[in-house]
RNA sequence: GGGCGGGUAGCUCAGCUGGAAGAGCGCCACGCUUACACCGUGGAUGUCACAGGUUCGAGCCCUGUCCCGCCUACCA
């Protein structure tokens, strides 16, 4: 048969663009809205639209198109949904900064301009993640890419909107929410990161308005006390029982405010009392809700001290804290300072402290939400994969707050409520209302905020589908079937996912979610530009290529543990890639005078036998692997099967029958056989390394009009299991290695040929070696081999064992005899070891009684065959004394 | 403060339901054998963090301790 000849090595770059090219040209990455096939979908977590493909987005998408491959091979309609998040917050910023440099800011612009720039930014550099998941190998479906500020996409948000609205899921009100006064807007308490600070704690002595003396409060944020409005004690607190109810004044403000109680303070911390600032802190706001406290907010949306804060008005709030301290000190008021470390809570976009501050805001309802989102996982309608997750998405359900939806920003979905100036009428409404409906009035102005950029992405499983609409491919495609993320978003977008899945759809977004761990440098620290240990996935797959690369990614996912990235490792894996190639160049090379339409000659030899024992198990290995998400089992297992079965031992194997140096018809069994072996690998290793595969496929079938990527997935194939001639197969293996042992260890040179001797048990282990002698002969380089049924033991051998059989390698002028003195001493303090241990186990009658009989069989069967190799040592020894004298 | 994960060969890590400790890299020796030196053949290397316990049997199960990560939390 005909096959393209290969060039010295795989030319990664040039073919991986080639072959992706071709795949996208056959639309083999294309889902069926309607198929006989059963679906199998997959909705890519999307990545940020102002993104750059990072080592965890690498990651991800490449465990995503192993399975979906996997799956699209086992016949499966297979839909790997791809898009893009608009990323409100970092978006914005983008562009901001990308007209500071002008000169200009957006409210220079104005919101409608600043928007229209925003999409021409989008349309101008937005995006480049697609093509960079593109040079991974990533079958996703393009032609639905969708992005959550599309129209199908936007008008889903406005549809949620209105429907939790309508149904009393979403309310407005003005409460104490997390703003970051760089961003000026609000954000979810998700969005908060907490560092911990060196900080100080602050005692600051507040006097009783009647002059009975004073009480001393604690602090870590002295310039909020502008904005007291009581200070607090626990009801039972002895030293303050009868204080409660009394007046203090405020310190540099000269306003007096009332002692009250409430069992939220700890009496042992401190002095027991606290300020309280229902303003600047959430804990004092809900205390000031209890109580009726009057809520002052201090401070203005950019963290400048505000009119509310006398004489500091004007001042930022770092610059206010140290003149108010500087004054609590200069007035007698400050008691005392102590060093205190204490959590700051940052925003994750800027890393601007956060200011809590009481505004308007929108927010979702959430524990009805989140009651069917934990019901869903605990029926097992979604399944969590570690299952160890389960208790942190429990955990934080049962904990959760409602959500706060709007942002103070331009990009992103605009809150579809408008307000009549006419009658102070609210519009809630999918479409935009041209006038009131209450009163007729034209005078609407829409909200001003938008919608949490996590808003949209939560409806993405169905959003993407086409929903509102109920498209075909809704049908077809939801719930999907998997979900592939990092653990690190599983409040973020899973679980709110689930949320709006089940309350929306009536069903949960996907039947299982598969979490992977973070990737980290070779330290194990997380990556970062700032810490610049920042692997860049791109020069990775310039350098070792994209199989290479993904393969690495692939066996470095172990459930539940951090992904350390080293490049060394992935050059290891480049070697990998070589071999094969090279494995491929031999293949081909003996397929070329190979005639698939002859008859048979002959049936399988023994190693072509063992060979597909061998595949078959490793086709059940990789299936069940990735069936369980156990990604590094299956890439191990494929890993061994080629290199050190099929590489190392069947093509060694088969060289002196595929050189015609056996038969013309073993010749042409071997080729069958061959074949076979290496089609059914490639296609096993596809969705670990598509390019590789996709190039040694064509070249093996010398077409490129069946792609591997939509052949069908090795199955395992009964007819190919066979535990005797593996057995059969591993002896002679073990004899071979038994003698290549003795030849390292005695120093023989490589180019002396052995006459070796062989004593075997039985006629039929007889047998079996000389039918194998071909095999033996040729790979442990002998020039003779010679076989008999319990053969005498010749003076001055080398000694070997293989279960029952012994081996004897004359050593007469090869070798000294002491080094096999040595060898033999050495050999013989292990085996006495594991006679001892058997022995010591099967004279316990414990064992005997308590363990199962297989165990026991086993243990016996052991320590027979450490018996009879000690016999066989002990008296190899003995005789080379006697020579030696 | 709670929760989770981890501590196994020099390094990075596997080890699924408890039954003779594994891989890759590195290291040592030998080798240009007509696919591959990005290779081949052979070899060395472990009180499985520590202390108890359960069990005939523990890297794996239980208890405690010590380190190291991460997540979460309203003690000012």
């Amino acid at each position: 048969m005909i096959t393209k000849e290969l060039g010295k090595a795989f030319e990664s770059a040039e073919a991986e663009k080639r072959l992706y090219e071709y795949w996208l040209k056959n639309k083999y990455f294309h889902a069926q809205d309607k198929s006989d096939a059963e679906p199998f979908s997959i909705v890519i977590p999307p990545p940020n639209v102002t993104g750059m493909l990072h080592m965890g987005h690498a990651l991800n998408n490449t465990l995503q198109d192993v399975i979906i491959r996997f799956k699209r091979m086992q016949g499966y309609n297979t839909l790997w949904m791809p898009g893009m998040d608009h990323a409100g917050i970092a978006t914005q910023n983008v562009v901001e900064q990308k007209l500071s440099r002008e000169g200009i800011s957006r409210h220079d612009l104005g919101r409608e301009e600043f928007i229209a720039r925003v999409w021409e930014w989008k349309e101008q550099y937005g995006g480049v993640i697609i093509n960079q998941l593109k040079r991974l190998g990533c079958s996703c479906d393009w032609e639905r890419e969708r992005f959550t500020m599309d129209e199908g996409l936007s008008q889903a948000v406005r549809e949620v909107f209105v429907k939790l609205y309508n149904e009393g899921m979403i309310y407005q009100g003005d409460y104490i929410v997390n703003w970051c006064p760089r961003c000026h807007t609000a954000i979810s308490d998700l969005e908060v990161e907490f560092v911990s600070d060196a900080s100080f704690l602050w005692n600051i002595r507040y006097p009783f308005a009647d002059g009975s003396g004073e009480i001393v409060v604690a602090t870590t944020r002295p310039e909020t006390m502008l904005g007291d409005t009581a200070v607090a004690v626990h009801p039972d607190d002895p030293r303050y029982k009868s204080k409660i109810g009394k007046s203090v004044i405020l310190p540099l403000m000269n306003k007096e405010i009332p002692v009250i109680a409430d069992d939220y303070v700890t009496m042992d911390f401190g002095s027991g009392a606290v300020k309280i600032t229902p303003g600047s802190d959430p804990n004092d706001f809900a205390m000031a809700q209890r109580h009726n406290l009057e809520i002052i907010s201090v401070m203005d949306g950019q963290g400048i001290i505000n009119e509310h804060g006398g004489r500091y008005k004007g001042q930022d709030r770092y610059e206010a804290r140290k003149n108010v301290l500087a004054d609590l000190e200069k007035e007698g008021y400050l008691v005392g300072t102590e060093p205190y470390a204490h959590n700051v809570g940052q925003c994750y976009r800027c890393r601007t402290d956060i200011e809590p501050m009481v505004s308007k805001q929108w927010f979702v309802k959430i524990k009805p939400l989140a009651k069917q989102a934990m019901a869903a996982v605990t029926k097992k309608k979604t399944k969590i994969v570690p299952a160890s997750w389960e208790s942190t998405y429990f955990d934080w359900m049962n904990n959760i707050r409602d959500w706060c939806i709007s942002r103070q920003l331009w990009w992103g979905h605009r809150i579809p409520v408008w307000y009549c100036d006419d009658c102070s009428n609210i519009i809630v409404a999918t479409v935009d209302p041209d006038s009131c409906p209450t009163c007729g009035g034209t005078s609407l102005r829409q909200d001003e905020d938008v919608l949490d950029t996590w808003f949209s992405s939560s409806l993405w499983p169905f959003s993407t589908l086409g929903w509102p609409k109920r498209t075909k491919a809704l049908k077809t495609f939801y719930p999907t079937s998997l979900l592939i993320t990092g653990f690190d978003i599983l409040f973020f977008w899973v679980a709110r996912m689930m949320m709006m899945g089940i309350y929306i759809m009536k069903d949960v977004p996907f039947k299982a979610v598969y979490l992977h761990a973070l990737v980290r440098d070779e330290k194990g620290e997380k990556m970062s530009k700032s810490k610049g240990n920042s692997i860049d996935p791109l020069v990775m797959i310039d350098q070792y290529g994209a199989d290479a690369f993904r393969f690495t990614l692939t066996a470095y996912t172990a459930q539940g543990r951090d992904v350390r990235m080293s490049p060394e490792r992935i050059e290891g894996y480049k070697f990998f890639v070589n071999k094969i190639w090279n494995a491929a160049k031999l293949t081909l090379n003996n397929l070329a005078d190979y005639d698939e339409s002859a008859p048979l000659p002959a049936a399988d030899s023994l190693p072509d036998i063992w060979i597909k024992a061998k595949l078959n198990e490793t086709i059940e290995e990789v299936t069940r692997s990735l069936d369980e998400y156990r990604f590094n089992d299956a890439t191990a297992s494929i890993y061994n099967f080629i290199w050190h079965e099929y590489c190392d031992w069947y093509l060694e194997i088969s060289k002196p029958a595929l050189y015609g140096k056996v038969s013309p018809g073993q010749k042409q069994v071997t080729q069958r056989a061959m074949k076979e072996v290496f089609a059914t690998m490639l296609q096993l290793l596809h969705p670990f390394m598509p390019f590789l595969t996709e190039e040694l496929w064509q070249a093996l079938n010398n077409s490129d009009e069946h792609s591997i990527m939509v052949s069908r997935f090795p199955a395992v194939r009964e007819s190919w299991e066979n535990k005797v001639s593996e057995k059969e197969m591993e002896t002679l293996m073990e004899i071979i290695t038994s003698i290549r042992n003795i030849r390292g260890e005695m120093r023989i040179p490589p180019s002396h040929k052995l006459g070796v001797l062989i004593s075997a048990a039985d006629a039929a282990v007889k047998t079996l070696i000389e039918t194998g002698s071909g095999y033996i002969v040729n790979l442990s380089n002998l020039a003779s081999l010679k076989v008999e049924v319990n053969l005498v033991e010749p003076k001055g051998v080398a000694t070997g064992v293989v279960g029952t059989t012994r081996i004897f390698v004359p050593l007469a002028g090869v070798v000294d005899i002491a080094g096999e003195k040595t060898r033999l001493e050495k050999e013989l303090a292990k085996v006495s070891k594991d006679l001892e241990q058997s022995a010591r186990k099967l004279a316990n009658s414990d064992f005997r009684a308590k363990a199962a009989p297989e165990i026991i069989t086993k243990e016996e069967a052991k320590l027979k065959e450490s018996q009879e190799k000690f016999s066989t040592l002990e008296g190899a020894l003995k005789k080379l004394k006697e020579i030696a004298g």
